[in-house]
DNA sequence: GATCATAGTCGTCTTCCTGACGATAAACAC
DNA sequence: GTGTTTATCGTCAGGAAGACGACTATGATC
């Protein structure tokens, strides 16, 4: 016996994306202005609908190279080349969410080390980095004092998720050198941490307990001065993927 | 100008439960038999279809009542009375997962106390609580030596990331409470973390980080010994839901 | 009723990890 | 050279956890 289509109500799905990277000092996200309505001109979290013979990973992975030329790679795999991050983070069906038709948003969260200007179609004035407390703030100014609508849709609810994500995840996971490019110091997976946290770290403790860590830094042998001062020894990223003890966020 | 429903394909969006349990010292979830086709006779994830006005929580706890009679209370509440917790977990949208057509599943996580025999529209025989080990092993035999179909559909890796997610949750969480009853001992909980992770665990050291833990355990000023053994205290959930340190989960 | 098995509770000791912080090293700017 | 910046090593005290001894209070068994 077929199925019948009546017993259920159709439902678009589509994929929404959660892009953070760290942008001097500041843990920024990826914003596209809407071009239509409902929301139209406001700032909103890229997306777009699930076709019909895509994986959600796939539908993700494919709105994340249309936005920012990044390619996902496997989140069993450690991040190692230019690719960024890509996990899925939690879905989003309010019946109200979306004004025009009922809209399950899966969104996923992508982490990825900083970046040239980002486009959007082409049009760059479409799409930029914000900072995350900028985008969060309801109702506020922004830092040219302009100011700052709140994100459309529930994003900004799916926004902060993501930040809670990256946040929590990097405590117990190498998770934050996929915000490093693929060889990094010591002192700029630090700032990571910093950026992402909001807090001061202690450099002697945070080298002590990185490097103390087995499989999670592996020395490259090269050094850089790119962040001034003595030349400090390159790292890629180690195999291991679980930090146990984890990395303590300090108490606020 | 109205929104043009043929620009997305429709998807059908359905909620399955996995709903864990602690039994006779062992982490069990449930199991429904399939009555129609596909899979027709073989075990699965309780869930349905998200109706049309409904939120995808509000679908998971209407799916939960109805197979089991538990009333999910919020997660951001303890758990302190006889509800269960409950909470997102993953969605998953294969193009192929379902034979029929395009279904996008969104699982959720249920953890309950020990229950009475389960009822699944009062057919006691179409549901049942099965350890997590036999409803995970591929075409190996079960306790009494009959052959094992997998469960239908992916619900074999939706039920694995649910275990794992429980797993690591009630390590820097107080949820493993929500697997025991309104009051309970030291001991009982100490078996709820020992059945989920299936290790043993020191009982001194157990009873020094829970009882030291502030705001973790609630004394209630009873004892009991349905344990056996010396009269043991009870004790309720807290406030805190957050265990910092975190319970040491055991190397293997 | 004495003994035993069971489970709960309190302490001790050692080891490891962390936070605080002093000190040294190697580059660049002037 | 002097000062500044960043990296790296070392020391010390406090806290948490694993290993484990000891004692307590029940019920079960002979």
């Amino acid at each position: 016996m077929p199925y019948d289509p009546s017993a259920f109500p159709p439902f678009a799905v589509t994929v929404d994306l959660v892009v953070l990277t760290v942008r001097r000092h500041a843990l920024c996200a990826l914003a596209v202005r809407r071009g239509e309505s409902p929301f139209q001109g406001r700032w909103a979290l890229p997306g777009g609908f699930v076709r019909a013979d895509e994986d959600l990973s796939q539908a993700a992975a494919r709105e994340l190279a249309e936005e920012t030329g990044l390619h996902a790679h496997d989140p069993s795999t450690p991040a190692q080349d230019n690719g960024a991050h890509l996990e899925q983070l939690a879905t989003y069906g309010d019946p109200d969410r979306d004004p025009r038709m009922r809209v399950v948003s899966v969104a996923h969260l992508a982490l990825a080390p900083d970046l040239p200007a980002p486009r959007a179609g082409g049009d760059a004035s479409n799409a930029r980095w914000a900072p995350v407390e900028e985008l969060l703030q309801q109702g506020g100014y922004g830092r040219d004092g302009e100011p700052v609508a709140p994100l459309a849709f529930d994003h900004a609810q799916i926004l902060a998720d993501g930040v809670e994500r990256a946040r929590s995840k990097i405590e117990y996971s190498s998770l934050a050198t996929a915000f490093c490019p693929p060889e990094f110091t010591v002192g700029e997976l630090r700032r990571v941490y910093e950026a992402v946290w909001g807090v001061a770290l202690d450099p002697r403790n945070f080298h002590r307990k990185v490097t103390g860590t087995p499989g999670f830094l592996v020395p490259t042998g090269g050094t850089t001065t790119r962040q001034g001062g003595r030349p400090a020894q390159l790292f890629r990223a180690g195999g291991a993927t679980l930090l146990n003890p984890p990395m303590l966020r300090p108490e606020v």
